[in-house]
DNA sequence: GAGTGGTCTAGACCACGAC
DNA sequence: TCGTGGTCTAGACCACTCG
């Protein structure tokens, strides 16, 4: 770790940070406006604005206004998760890649599919099963629910060669997302496709996006058991 | 939604953004330099680059000094989990908090406490159980084991009024941490406290932190079942 | 060598919000 | 009211990296 020179955004970081961990700023302490820091450490106040900007977003300190810039009392961590396409995942792992189509049909989405997406009752939607291998193990169950009234094309698309997760990406325009995470008992139908024991827990991953008018997708990843999703924390 | 006027970093990213998602400037495009987009919005070039920066950041666009920047072809989506203190995670959902310490005792770890801290085999360890609850009922079983070279204060800590996780929040200065998210069965002993049947699915989290010099703790958090992890996915 | 993004500056005006 | 952070500007120099 190298200590950048101290009038430098990343500098100002560095030592606003040290004060703070080393209790220089205790929690909920106000710390001086950017104006005042600016003239200590000898820099323009841009400067110091940016090094606190991007420790409020982190959650380290607070800002308002006014009141002026606290350390956080109570951090909030925050881990990100990168959610790569699969092949991607899979590939850069240094493995093979492989992908089956195991069902295809259009029939009424269950409940938590129209609940999330909030679909009225009587939208047409494609329903995907398909299974992700690596080195030819299966790595992940892919169930999916396309909705017909936002995305047509799908209907006609070929989603025997091409994931509908890397089709979905170069087709249309998403605007936002959800991720839910849990941890599910392997259904019977995934217990055959997987083939391991009913009831065995497996970490599920149910993803919803929209699109700029309506929702375009959801899908639930089964991952293999002992599958973890590693991430570090900043703050 | 509202658009942001377009001579400010907002506008800018806004009007980006809906370039990039109608295919105006295509997966793998170069974009236009900042001093042209500059001119072209009647702006600064520091307000298109804090607009581009953001977006890079994000995974959208990739930026390379001399090449330009291009419209990224397989943007990574990114989930952000709020890792908050357990107490306050119970009583933003209007909930009444409890605690309960079970077991305190010096042992010598598990394999993976000290896999993944790296420490050395002599080290002391204290080892926490510990149970958060909801308005009565169990939400969270904790299995904690401290590192006491690097917090020699913690074996004079009483964990029973005040859960370890905040003791340590305001005690040691943490530097970093990982987080691994899995889904296992629940264990026999975790069984009891928690008065499930062993082997039920379980969300389990796994979290490491290190200070300036050292490993300070692991933690495992056995929630109950049906817990879900929820975020938000940008890009 | 030259074009691009990365950053800093000094100054300015604005928006929020505590009083 | 008025202090604070939030943002924009016009200009400058630097660092990286492609040709």
């Amino acid at each position: 770790m190298t200590i950048a020179s101290p009038n430098t955004w990343q500098g100002v970081q560095d030592e606003v940070l040290r004060r703070i961990r080393e209790r220089v700023w205790k929690p909920g302490d106000l710390i001086p406006n950017e104006a005042d820091l600016a003239a200590e450490f000898g820099c323009a106040r841009a400067t110091v604005n940016r090094a606190l900007r991007e420790l409020a977003e982190q959650g380290l300190v607070e800002r308002r206004r006014k009141s002026g810039t606290r350390v956080a009392l109570h951090p909030v961590g925050r881990a990100v998760i990168e959610i790569p396409v699969i092949r991607t995942e899979i590939e850069a792992a240094g493995q093979r890649y492989d992908y089956r189509l195991l069902l295809r049909e259009v029939t009424p989405p269950p409940g938590r599919v129209t609940y999330t997406l909030g679909l009225p009752d009587a939208t047409r939607v494609l329903h995907l099963l398909a299974v992700h291998l690596a080195d030819g193990v299966p790595f992940v169950l892919e169930d999916r629910w396309i909705n017909l009234a936002a995305v047509p094309q799908a209907d006609e698309a070929d989603f025997s060669v091409k994931s509908a997760n890397e089709w979905l990406l170069e087709t249309v325009p998403v605007v936002r997302g959800d991720l839910a995470i849990s941890a599910l008992p392997c259904p019977p139908d995934a217990a055959r496709v997987l083939e391991l024991t009913e009831g065995t827990p497996l970490l599920a991953l149910d993803r919803s996006t929209w699109g700029p008018d309506a929702p375009i997708t959801h899908v639930r990843l089964w991952h293999m058991p002992g599958h973890r999703l590693l991430t570090q924390i900043a703050g």
